[in-house]
DNA sequence: TTACAATTAGTAATTATTATCAAAACTGGA
DNA sequence: TCCAGTTTTGATAATAATTACTAATTGTAA
């Protein structure tokens, strides 16, 4: 199957790119609306899903209630905000992580693994400073 | 604040350790409909998240539609199958994750981590296998 | 007991996502 | 270029998971 680019994928693929986040099919949906005001929400998330099975970007499948794509699609790993669900991303040494261990738990196949940092980002702390005054 | 045990909440705590799987608000409210057949789905979702507040359950965050919750409130990693989302429990050495690299990352001040095996379990493997053949 | 607070069941509302479908836009020959 | 077939789109309906609301019930502590 060959992908087709679009106008709609390719300002999607950019301004997800552009952004340098992590963002959601309605946080990219506003983006796009600037350069295409007539798109429907429904073919950013058609087109997300798209774009990632196509290895052109990256789904997050982790926390926080909305999915999340990432406009990096090299191996990396995620520092995750418990507070506003921003997630950065990180990049660690993984040594000593493909032990066997790993490679035969629980009889899964393994096809990939990620470590996710958990904290709260430099605003919330900062919010939650203030807060702390009142 | 002072965790008041009802027998709601006992029932729901009780089936979701004894279950020793990683269940979400629906499928432990069939569990618990079997001791309590009025209790409510509300009741279920909201006493889930009390009980995760006070630290007696953990709640998972991760992929998938829909939250688990973890009977286990011990440190420990999951693994994860990215076809029916079944989640187990793991215990792997993490020696070398606690550099300053990470204690520092982004700005953030950081709670935790977790390191999620990625994989396709042992169920999602034969049935695989069975659909080559057809 | 008796008043007050917390919790519950039942249901409505909300949120994020997916499905549906007719119209529009592409594609690759004749 | 025109046409037939395929894809994609926009608009909207449907679904799934969760949360909010509320009156009734239950627990608590004087």
């Amino acid at each position: 199957m060959q992908l087709r680019m679009t106008n709609q994928r390719e300002i999607i693929l950019r301004e997800l790119k552009k952004s340098r986040q992590h963002l959601s099919a309605d946080e990219l949906y506003d983006k796009v609306k600037k350069y295409m005001p007539r798109i429907s929400l429904a073919t950013v998330y058609r087109n997300l899903e798209i774009l990632s099975e196509a290895g052109l970007i990256g789904k997050l499948e982790i926390s926080g209630r909305q999915k999340r794509f990432d406009y990096d699609v090299t191996d990396h790993d995620h520092i995750y905000c418990v507070v506003c669900h921003r997630v950065d991303n990180l990049n660690i040494e993984r040594q000593g992580l493909h032990t066997k261990e790993i490679k035969s738990a629980k009889g899964y196949s393994i096809t990939g693994y990620r470590l996710e940092i958990v904290g709260i980002c430099p605003v919330c702390q900062k919010k939650a400073k203030k807060e702390k005054k009142k």
